[in-house]
This record gives C-alpha cells, structure tokens and sequence, in this order.
RNA sequence: GGCGGGAUGGCAGAGUGGUUUAUGCGACGGCCUGCAAAGCCGUUCACGCCGGUUCAAUUCCGACUCCCGCCUCCA
C-alpha cells in the first residue's frame, strides 16, 4: 500500500516510507490531565487512531506511543483547589480520559507513558544537553539555549523578529535569550518535586514528550502527530532538545497535524474557556456518531462543532447499520481486505470523508442487491478498520443499555400485531402512536415487526 | 508585522483541466405499505470576485475581497 501523508516540514504531501519497515513508529502528543477532557483532545486522539488501524494493516509491527502529561502547573492548581495530591487529581483524569477513548473506540496505544514515570530519562537527557552546552543553568533552571540549535524554527518556518512588538515574550532574569525555554524548574517546598542535580524541581513540558519519545520509541521516529496548536512552540522545542541530545539531524521524518475545533466558528480553547468536553457529547449522543464527525472533515482542516453535525452524523451512522443489518449473517472476515476505494482514500493523507463517501455507496450497492460476497465482506472490514460498526446492528438501533427491560415494548408490538391481524387498524396505530411518543419507531416487515430509538 | 489554512449546491463536505460534475443530511415527486417506517427510483447540481494561460478552468497562474489559525498555556 502506498502512503501518502501531508509533512508540516515541508508543507508538502510525501510518500510514506518508514526507517525501517519492520517496525514503524508513530508519537503523538497527549493531554494534559487536569479535567474532563474536551473534544479537541478528542480529534487528533480519533485521527490518530485512523493512521494507527492503517498503518498496522500495512506493516507487520506499528510502535504507537500517546503520552499522558501528568504533572503541570494546571495540575498543581487542581490539586490545591479539590486538597488532594496531584498524583490523585492525574489518576482520576487519566482514567476519565482512557474512558472517553474506548466510548470513542479509539485504540490504546502500544505505549502511553506518564511524565511522572519518566523523570529519570528527562534528567538524563537534560544533563546530556547542559554537557553538550545546549542548555545552561540560571537561578535554579534549567533553560535550553535556542540559538545554541541553528535549525530552530524550521517547523514553524519561523525566524528570529517574527514576533510581533505587541506580544513578545518578555526575557526573565535568568533567561538569557527570550526564545530560550524551560527544561526543568524549581518547585517550592509545598509543590510536588523531584530532586535533581539542579536541586528540588520538576519538569518543563517540552521536555518530557523527547524524553517519552526516545524512551518508547527510539531517538529518531517516523510520525510524530498532535494540534496544530502545538507546532510552536512545544514541536520545535521538542526537535531542538531531541537532535542536540542525540546528535542526528531528523527527530521526527513526518509532522501531522490536525485542525482545530471550532465553536460558532470561534476557536475552541482552554483559554478561551469554550471548551465541550468528550463525555458531554457522549452522554446525548452514541461513541460512534461522535467519533464519526469527528472523521466527518479532512482532520487538517477546522472542524467546526454543532448538535447538528452530531445528528448528521448518527443518520448517516444508521444507514450504514441497516446495510450492515442487511449482510449481518455474514461475518466480517478479519483477513477480507476493504475496498480499493476507502484504502486508497485513507492511504491519501487520511482522507475520511472520501473513505465515509466509499463506505456509503458500498452500502447503497448493498442495499439494491448489486454487491457481491466480496463486496459485503469489504464493507464490514472497511468499517473495522475506520473503528465503525463494532456493534450489532440490533443494539446500535434500539440505543442504550442491551440490559434494559424490553418486554413491555414487545408486548405492546404483540398486541398491535393481533389488531392488525384482525384488521383493527385504529387501534394498531394507536399503539404505534403511544410508542413514537416514548420515542419508539416501529418497522413492519415480513419477518414482522422490528423497533429502534428515534433519535 | 511574520508564518500558515480557507471561500464548492438548502446545509455538511471530498475532488477534478473537458467525457456519467463524489458522498451524507434535508426537501420534493413516485414505487412499496392497510397507513407508516425502512428501502428503492427520480427531481433539486455548486464551485468568492476580477484578470491571464488554454481549443477548454471550479480545477493552473496573478491581483482583489472576506474568513480563520499560530506567533502566549492550549489538541
């Protein structure tokens, strides 16, 4: 299969040819475990997750490292305010998060390092960049020298003076450059902290995703993924510590990264506070509908976020059940290979909608009996491997818990279906009215009559 | 100011130098149905503005207008 995928290095799309074929690796930034997760953690988790299902159909063994940053100053500020410990505020959040991805089915990664787990190789690699006179000591940091990095702000294709006069980042006392940046801070007697060869401190947040991605990975990667938002400065900062450190040139061969969010077409962002959290959306609306319109838009462009996308998405969603209803005695082969279509849509930079667009007119050609054996099972496994239909049609119809008490539903479609039998058709349709007002929708066909949730 | 991304039919959203102008949702008409629902068939078919290149541009090039993001913690 041949990969195509968009490089914010070269702001070009390039083929995909990973360093070595027998083990692909792929980092991609995770949150940050201060609160509910919000929906823009949400995309680039499900986009993500898209190239991960691709990626390990195309090459025996895909290395997938999403880290859980779990100390930081919002953290801190957590913990102070609920009086726990940071450490609980983080377990609770992550758990919460992890959650919030399997209702999305969303993959877990092959790794998903916690900062707090890897202080000691971000010491390590801190102590390596001072000997190599990458970063310098001040004032109880440690702070990475950006000139001391001549490709800086090859990202971001940003040079010095880029900055306008308004917002210019202020050089503290002890920073020397205003580019430079944080590799490890002291942290007060109350605060949580590692001691260090710098004293009593803790982390900068730059530092933990080259550290995390050497550990897990190794010290040069294939994909490294996240937010647009984070290309400057957390990408460049993170190529900067990892090529000083390890003395190669690429840290990372291909940078991904997805759009933004956007609410009444404003950013949606923690410091603009409009944020939507994943468990909010998912408490009115199915995993799936949520994770499809997340996919509902080329991930690198704005996803512009509303009820009634969420609504189109799950009509859109119950169509392509009906045809897997219609095929469901088949089972999905887990070797049947998708359609040529959808893998050539999601090998060409991930291009879900054109995949949805494959998936819906295999579905329609279902439907009119055109498809074949091969066919439908290319549907099933062309869903599978977008992360759709994983449930049974049955379930995904009737909504909520498969434990649910049903049998005054099926008694009352018993009931109709005597009165129907004897021709009384007011009282059949008065039962299917008393039904729709529940929220009910009844379907009669020749194996009888079938229900579903409305909405 | 610097860097980057956009402007497609009622809405969402791919894509393409020209032959059948995705796909979804919605609307309308028909078939089916006791009536519905679902499904099927059909209708509704667009590429911001102005120039240029071309036999041919929504697609390439240039200018313009407007929108958005990053440059500060953020996915």
């Amino acid at each position: 299969m041949r990969i195509t995928l968009h490089n914010t290095l070269s702001n070009s799309r390039e083929e995909f040819a990973p360093a070595n074929p027998e083990r692909v690796t792929m980092y991609v930034c995770g949150p940050t475990v201060h609160g509910p997760s919000h929906l823009g953690n949400a995309r680039p988790a499900a986009v993500f997750d898209v190239l991960f299902r691709l990626l390990s159909r195309a090459y025996p063994n895909v290395a997938y490292a999403r880290n859980i940053t779990d100390i930081d100053d919002k953290i801190i500020a957590a913990a102070e305010k609920s009086g726990e410990e940071t450490a609980a505020v983080a377990a609770r959040w992550r758990g919460e998060y992890e959650r919030d991805m399997r209702r999305l089915f969303v993959l877990p990664p092959t790794f998903a390092p916690a900062a707090t787990e890897c202080i000691g190789a971000m010491i390590k690699m801190i102590s390596l960049l001072i000997k190599k006179e990458n970063a310098y000591e001040s004032g109880g940091n440690v702070l990475f020298s950006a000139a001391s990095f001549p490709a800086y702000g090859a990202l971001s294709n940003r040079r010095d003076g880029d900055a306008p006069a308004v917002a210019r980042v202020e050089a503290g006392e002890y920073k020397r450059d205003p580019a430079d940046f944080v590799l490890w801070k002291p942290s007060p007697p109350e605060a949580p902290g590692w001691e260090s060869p710098w004293g009593r401190g803790r982390p900068g947040w730059h530092i933990e995703c080259s550290a995390m991605a050497a550990q897990c990975l190794g010290e040069t990667i294939d994909i490294h993924g996240g937010g647009q938002d984070l290309i400057f400065p957390h990408h460049e900062n993170e190529i900067a510590q990892s090529c000083c450190a390890s003395g190669k040139a690429v840290f990372a061969k291909y940078w991904m990264h997805n759009g933004h969010l956007a609410l009444a077409g404003e950013k949606m962002s923690k410091s603009l506070g409009n944020t939507l959290t994943i468990s909010g959306a998912l408490a009115k609306h199915p995993g799936e509908a949520v994770r499809y319109a997340l996919l509902a838009t080329h991930y690198r462009h704005p996803l512009n976020w509303s009820e009634s996308l969420l609504s189109e998405a799950k009509r859109a969603l119950d169509s392509l059940y009906r045809a897997a209803a219609a095929v469901t005695p088949l089972s999905a082969k887990e070797d049947a290979p998708p359609s040529d279509a959808l893998a050539d849509a999601l090998a060409d930079d991930i291009n879900t909608p054109a995949a949805f667009a494959a998936l819906h007119s295999a579905a329609g050609d279902i439907q009119r009996g055109k498809a074949g054996e091969e066919e439908k099972r290319a549907f099933l496994s062309g869903a599978n491997l977008m992360g759709f239909l994983s449930q049974n049609p049955d379930e995904w119809f009737k909504g909520g818990d498969a434990a649910a008490d049903n049998s005054e539903i099926e008694e009352l479609i018993e009931r109709r279906r005597r009165a129907r039998e004897n021709r009384d058709f007011s009282a059949a349709d008065d039962i299917r009215k008393q039904l729709a007002a529940r929220g009910i929708v009844l379907e009669d066909s020749p194996e009888g009559t079938k229900w579903r949730s409305a909405s």
